[in-house]
DNA sequence: TCCTCGTATCGACGGATGTCGATATACCAC
DNA sequence: GTGGTATATCGACATCCGTCGATACGAGGA
């Protein structure tokens, strides 16, 4: 996985704004700007991962294991434990051990705050 | 490519409104939405096309040819002219033949409503 | 301690994707 | 028409990615 270019801290955080929104404004972005922010799309440029997050965000609670996710989304668990992941190391999702179960839920606002991101690629 | 989900109309619009936008409210993503969306962000998520869109934004005009592109990415323009072609088909630039040279410049506010649709994916 | 259950990791496989050189296409100037 | 230039398409190749079954790990309960 190349996304290790975010070295997403365990905070629960949004490392992205960090790295690719401050210096963009009027610049064209640079190739190291460029391949952060598209680590962390293409963390949920795929439709499983999509449905994943949209599954998380609807569950009681805000917050979903992964014995939740398995049946919604039709594939085996160790292909949902891997987008989870996936998720999770892109700063998307924050995952927590609680006995025998993970859980895991949505960093708060980090999807509003990668939207906002976008608008400004363009914006000089 | 499977961003055919899309459908993009030679109109310069945006397609994904219709099909990603509006029935999200208060739901889960189904797969046909979920398919949708990650097919335009596939589309931006990868560093050379992010460094495309910002280099047409900020060139003179908001407008670009090829040629004007080639250089700056490092790339041999088939592979630039590849990359091209897939935002537009995303629905992200529009292409402008004139005379020898094509002209692409971006869809106005095409990322911006992306970046809000993003929001959404995870707002009940 | 042993067993069960929830989850993560591993190894493998097929399909998608980014890249290139070679070539085709379209347009303009002479 | 002929030649040159800008761009698109093609075919091939290496790599990446999503998926699975098998298996390892770890926590609780009997």
């Amino acid at each position: 996985m190349t996304t290790a270019a975010l070295t997403a801290p365990a905070t629960g955080g949004l490392p992205l704004l960090a790295q690719c929104c401050t210096p963009i404004a009027g610049q064209v972005m640079d190739p190291g700007q460029a391949e952060a922010l598209a680590g962390v799309l293409k963390a949920i440029a795929e439709p499983t991962r999509l449905r994943l997050l949209s599954l998380v965000a609807a569950h009681d609670g805000a917050e979903a294991c992964v014995c939740d996710l398995t049946d919604p989304v039709g594939l085996s668990q160790p292909t949902v434990s891997h987008h989870l992941k996936i998720l999770v190391d892109a700063g998307l999702l924050h995952r927590e051990q609680r006995g025998r179960w993970a859980y895991y839920r949505l960093v708060p606002d980090a999807l509003q705050a990668l939207g906002q991101l976008l608008g400004a690629v363009t914006t000089r």
